[in-house]
DNA sequence: ATTGCGCATGCATACGTATGTATTTTTTAT
DNA sequence: ATAAAAAATACATACGTATGCATGCGCAAT
């Protein structure tokens, strides 16, 4: 049981060649059905295990596939967007369900990324998550274009390119909560994320904000959109510069539940009650939106449906098959924030 | 930029042999410092990348680290314990700061797990990671022992067995956040969590709850310890149970901050303030805690050290060298749920 | 009986790297 | 100038598997 068996020991044992036992362990129709079995009996006997490494080496395949993480810049050392954390989990299962192993690789997005698990052969093709809110970001998928990388991305479609995309219908998102929020029957909207500066992920919330907005004949107001990154911390320092602003609202959209609730903390310490005073969005609906005080109205992503898709679409290409971009809808999840 | 490239391309290019482009990427002494720089020129040209499996092959090294992550069984497909998630993100951190890829696996507790990973050579060890709560287990880890597979794992010592673990003092969590209510005033405690079904971790938490009582001269009402595992969903219904009881409490350890949280749900829909009129505190320190209305005092377990510890020390494994089970110290984060 | 065919198996090789050993080139000492 | 030592490079091989090709065997058709 201790030195490492290979497939050549099984064929001493069954009197057969190494071929031959490589062909019965992978269920080669050459084999006779006798020898298959008695090459497997005695495979599991020894509790032989393919050599992984010689067997990618040989069909220059791994079986595995890696996913890159790129961090919220903002975030410190230690913690991940609980957002992306769910994804990570919803692709692992989606990727084990296709008998596929995941490599995951944190990144910062500010430095080179380290996407190279397909030239050295670790993976088969690559999964991008993180929002794509920095500048050289186009320009390293092109790159990886132009290697003729495997990959897919999680976020909003890239004009121009020819990349296959996984995402959230995020002005819809964006529309249809405010909207929810329009039908309780406020007035005064601000909306909490990074516009100018942030990503496109929260601009095309803010878009969907602002139509649903006009579309009602309620105004815009710039005074009352304050610019967060995805923490709750972020979103508390927005929410308090813009309850100093002294601009009135009765109602918050935050471009992600981290910042909603971070937005709702502040609101509640300068003593305002939620849902009565004000009404509170998010976006998201991570596990946490369930657990606020008072539970959290958002715009669910689905998270398992979108790793499913993710992976599916990543073994269409590694395959030499065609995918799609395809964009998700959002699901209203209505709870208590925003009054009954 | 199409085809492969090997480093025989390299060698040619260079005009030197395969071998010597092998050990001038290497950085190895043999080779001339102007032949060393002048390949790894040309290598980076080429945008030449080592091909892992054959290096994997030839080293018997992969370079790789695999993380098996066990799931909470009541938990529902798409979920993850956020505990586990975060361990899950330090553990990436702390592999990929000592060079190491991390391969990630989720597993089902009940069924055969897929332990294989060094067998297969896609990995140099593995981390165990999960609340180590089912019968099998400690089958399963004599079977690893006598493999001679290197793995750590997370959680409470295994008595009898030469396994290492990294884990928490659960047992002085568990005192410390009682004392701390207790010194609150606090006279009624009910526990929430799986004490005699649970996890080992669950039931070392409630013991050392017991004697802060106990060294308090406070009773300990078997009526007031109600089993739950670790969800939010739990936890709620075993606060709902408590109330109904009929006994008075004034104080609720929960053994995990989402029982803590569902407890919360539950105590505040019966018509209670917390923590006027009862104090509630939970275990681990996930992100949500700080969110929570009020924000819940807890026993924070320090996933970034022990993401850290745990990379160390399966590395240790790996290279032959002795390793030792180690247990960490909670620290007291003292927030809103217990008064001020 | 010879040929031909299908089936089962063995043989040989390639995947791309890392490294022990042999060989060549350069340097140093005499 | 020559031998010896040192340095740099080339050669050869092994890691363990998967697979194209060749081989051998039994059986049916001619």
């Amino acid at each position: 049981m201790k030195s490492k068996q290979t497939s050549f020991d099984i064929a001493y044992r069954a009197g057969v060649s190494q071929s031959t036992v490589s062909r019965a362990l992978r269920n080669s129709p050459l084999v006779n059905e006798e020898t298959r079995r008695r090459v497997q009996e005695i495979a599991a006997e020894l509790n032989y295990k393919v050599d992984k490494n010689a067997s990618s080496l040989r069909t220059q395949q791994s079986g595995t596939i890696a996913l890159l993480l790129f961090e919220d810049p903002t975030n410190d050392d230690s913690l991940i967007n609980p957002f992306f954390l769910s994804m990570l989990g919803s692709i692992t299962r989606a990727s084990a369900k296709k008998g596929y192993d995941l490599l995951v690789s944190f990144q910062q997005m500010s430095n080179d990324w380290h996407a190279d698990f397909e030239d050295t052969r670790k993976a088969d093709g690559i999964i991008l998550l993180g929002y794509g809110d920095y500048t050289d970001y186009e320009e390293k998928l092109v790159q990886l274009i132009k290697q003729e990388t495997h990959f897919v991305r999680w976020g909003a479609d890239v004009k121009g390119l020819s990349v296959v995309s996984v995402g959230c219908d995020n002005f819809h998102g964006g529309y249809q909560v405010t909207e929810h929020v329009i039908n309780k029957n406020r007035k005064n909207f601000a909306f909490l994320g990074g516009v100018t500066t942030g990503s496109p992920e929260f601009l095309d919330r803010y878009k969907g904000h602002c139509q649903a907005l006009k579309d009602n004949n309620l105004a815009v107001d710039s005074k009352l959109q304050i610019d967060a990154v995805s923490t709750d911390e972020s979103g508390y320092l927005a929410a308090k510069q813009l309850l100093e602003n002294g601009v009135t609202f009765d109602a918050i959209c935050a471009a992600s539940d981290l910042i909603a609730i971070g937005a709702m903390r502040a609101v509640q310490e300068a003593g305002y009650n939620i849902p009565k005073d004000i009404a509170v969005v998010g976006f998201d609906d991570i596990a946490t939106a369930s657990s606020t005080f008072p539970a959290m109205t958002t715009a669910k992503q689905d998270t398992v449906l979108a790793g499913e898709l993710l992976v599916d679409k990543l073994l269409q290409l590694v395959r030499g098959e065609e995918a799609q971009t395809q964009l998700m809808p959002t699901t209203l999840v209505v709870r208590k924030s925003c009054g009954s």
